[in-house]
DNA sequence: GATATTAGTCAGAATATCTGACTAGAATCG
DNA sequence: CGATTCTAGTCAGATATTCTGACTAATATC
């Protein structure tokens, strides 16, 4: 893998490119997640985990997530059922759109967050501590730039609060 | 979204944590290459590509492809079938192990390698302009750096050229 | 040389994901 | 308004992905 892995920037020897950069400690972080919360008897999958991650604290609509986590509406409705039959989040009609339902956090979502929070910040303290804290904070700034023109739903404030409000 | 979503750093109200902002670009670039391989007829999927994008060029294990993908054996034996099926990949014996078999890129997996490669330097340089150069590096370097700690498979020369010589 | 490990496969089951077709509510437009 | 178009979500069916467990053959260990 030292030398031109396929996928590899053209031209460069030893540098892999940024997806596959971005992938392996994306991945690295995930696991650690999946496996905290396996542990403390929540019983999660990946699959269901990448949906619900982006579940929007004001409730969010099947068509958003699923936009957001680049999947079909298909698929993303059968993962908030196994969600919601376990007990992590809840559906409640849209005030706002009588076709739509909001897929909320349920109290035992909440709870698997909160397990899910101590991991994910034991993990970005073990990479604060192996790059320092000027090239992690560089590390999230750089994503978080970057994920203006890469997040396919760019639900902030803007669009959930004063275009649907 | 623009509040603090499931998953999110706590404490923090409006940083997503690590592991989604890496995310969110990651499956921007997969899904770009993935597109971009389906419109020059390479019929590759996204886990197959996940597998193939981590063979070496001087083949690969099974199983040293299982750990970096994060996947079992069985399931990267399973999608290295496909991949050989359709041409992209050839099984060699391991010449240094009767047991093993390497796994290479064959021709027509290098021509979409190259096909990729096009794709992710465009993606890289789309990001580069908004992100700016010098941040860029940053982004490159910190990645690099935290792949030492996060990557499970640290096939760097030393292991795959010495270690098994 | 007996025992334990490792590489990989086979078989079977569970998950995840897609495409296509459809229903009901909302938006548009004349 | 009322017809047409669009959007949110679901149902059904087909594939694709991934896992666990059991197994064979080759290698490493002692």
């Amino acid at each position: 893998m030292g030398g031109e892995a396929p996928g590899s920037a053209p031209g460069t020897q030893d540098e892999l490119n940024l997806g596959l950069l971005l992938f392996i400690p994306y991945r690295a972080m995930e696991k650690a997640v999946l496996d905290a919360l396996d542990a403390a008897g929540y019983d999660i999958t990946l699959a269901q985990a990448r949906v619900f991650q982006r579940i929007d604290q004001d409730g969010s609509r099947i068509t958003d997530l699923a936009e957001a986590a680049v999947l079909t509406k298909q698929t993303v409705g059968f993962l908030v059922d196994q969600l919601q039959r376990a007990g992590y989040v809840e559906r409640t009609p849209d005030p706002r759109d009588g076709r739509a339902r909001l897929v909320r956090v349920a109290p035992r979502g909440a709870a698997a967050v909160q397990a899910s929070m101590r991991v994910v910040a034991e993990v970005e303290a073990q990479w604060t501590a192996y790059l320092g804290e000027t090239r992690t904070a560089q590390l999230r700034e750089a994503l978080t730039i970057l994920r203006e023109i890469t997040d396919p739903y760019q639900a902030t404030d803007w669009r959930s609060k004063y275009n649907r409000g």
